[in-house]
DNA sequence: GACTCACATGCGTGGCAACACATATGCCTA
DNA sequence: TAGGCATATGTGTTGCCACGCATGTGAGTC
């Protein structure tokens, strides 16, 4: 793997990934899931968004392979495909405290980088 | 640090840098910057995007922090403000592959996820 | 089978973002 | 200072996406 393999990436396909991820309401609807599996109406209430809107991005999410869907009873449980991915939105935001605070609470107290 | 802590992450702020990174021309540009600093004609010769375009979407990344701007003579050199940015999405990329790879060539022949 | 609950889907709408064209601004050279 | 090159910006258009409403489907209960 050369130094500069960064240059190879498939940016097509990783940008389809991160158009997914862009959306604060699916963001919120994957970091919600958590680890453990959870029923629509359960993402629903906890999220605050419409069922209409949950499952529109439960859709997406599903298409993509992020999520998997497992019907139980009436209920259909929703949970990640890998859990992986919540480290790498953690390094990721780690990053971002750093670099591009942007809008950012700390101890309580809005520091807006006008 | 709990074990849950991707529940607090916050969601916004981490969906406005994915928004920034969903752009194929964007994500483009900031993997052919790679390392070193290079004048806008460089990144318009190197993507084939139009000169507006590219000016476009170099301001985003600026206001956003992602870039940083120097000007040399009658050119301005446009580098990452920081390089880890690459490792990142370089991480990412190789969880996509093994997890959503939807459109993707191997060995020049593409398997796609039917 | 009728009713209910959990979830999905089709359709229409509004808003935003990418892009191109034209034009402005800044820097250099002669 | 005139002219040309490098880059930025304003405006308008187009296309896509999030969202809501209404409705469909599938499972459970009686």
């Amino acid at each position: 793997m050369p130094i500069d393999s960064f240059k190879n990436l498939p940016v097509k396909d990783l940008a389809q990934l991160f158009k997914l991820l862009a959306e604060p309401n699916r963001l919120h609807i994957l970091c919600s899931m958590g680890l453990e599996c959870r029923p629509v109406s359960a993402i629903i209430a906890g999220t605050g968004l419409t069922q209409t809107n949950v499952s529109f991005h439960l859709r997406a999410l599903r298409e993509a392979g992020l999520v998997k869907a497992e019907r139980h009873g009436s209920f259909v449980f929703y949970c990640l495909y890998d859990t992986r991915l919540l480290e790498l939105l953690e390094a990721l935001n780690d990053w971002r405290q750093v670099h591009a605070p942007s809008t950012e609470f700390v101890s309580g107290q809005a520091t807006q980088a006008s």
